[in-house]
DNA sequence: TGCCTGATTGCCT
DNA sequence: GGCAATCAGGCAA
């Protein structure tokens, strides 16, 4: 197996394509995180697809503003917004430009620069690794992702989703309505690796 | 275990 | 002015 560092990121093409069908694809990826001197390698285990203009709990519902404009980039794209004043969410646009649509990123499991993550998080050395991505806010202060990275593409030496040969079945993959919304219940857009340690709650 | 709150920004009604 | 795709810590039971 290569070196993250070394390893091509997906192409654009990955992105631009049905958002449920990429939330599912993105299950099992990389993501790779290179900021100052320290290296993040994490395997997501769990996302969220924001639907664009027609799903009324995304951000996207009421059309472009200043603050999710990057939402309605080309797939690839990075969407990265300030929550509740506090944490930072991080999201993979989907299809075209101007559809509006995303994957939210919401958990994954660390593979390589725990150490760096837990200083990021402000944890002691003896926490337990499961919860140092175990939800949106988490992974993106763990990576030390910020509003720095709204609007970059997920294809860059430093920045870059990538494939690490995890084969997955249709029966790994379990679902459930999206967490923290009360908007849309029925529907079924959280889409998770079934008993994965690493997920949020 | 589970509920409640504080922290804090920026959007929308 | 209210509330949001959150999280950790405090307190009660």
């Amino acid at each position: 197996m290569k070196l993250p560092e070394q390893s091509s990121p997906l192409p654009l093409k990955f992105y631009q394509r049905d958002t449920v069908t990429v939330a599912k694809d993105l299950l099992g990826k990389g993501l790779f995180v290179r900021k100052n001197k320290a290296r993040f390698l994490c395997e997501i285990v769990e996302v969220e697809a924001y639907l664009g203009k027609h799903d009324e709990a995304s951000h996207s519902f009421r059309g472009p503003t200043q603050r999710n404009q990057s939402m309605f980039q080309v797939g690839g794209t990075a969407y990265v917004y300030l929550i509740y004043g506090f944490y930072f969410c991080v999201n993979v646009v989907t299809e075209e430009k101007g559809v509006g649509s995303a994957v939210l990123l919401r958990a994954a499991a660390p593979l390589s620069g725990h150490k760096e993550m837990q200083k990021n998080r402000k944890l002691k050395e003896l926490s337990r690794p499961e919860q140092l991505l175990s939800g949106p806010g988490k992974l993106a202060q763990a990576l030390g992702i910020d509003r720095a990275f709204d609007g970059k593409k997920f294809n860059r030496p430093d920045f870059k989703i990538i494939d690490l040969g995890n084969v997955l079945s249709e029966s790994a993959i379990s679902s459930s309505p999206r967490i923290g919304i009360s908007k849309a219940k029925d529907q079924h857009l959280r889409f998770f690796i079934k008993n994965s340690p690493w997920l949020s709650r």
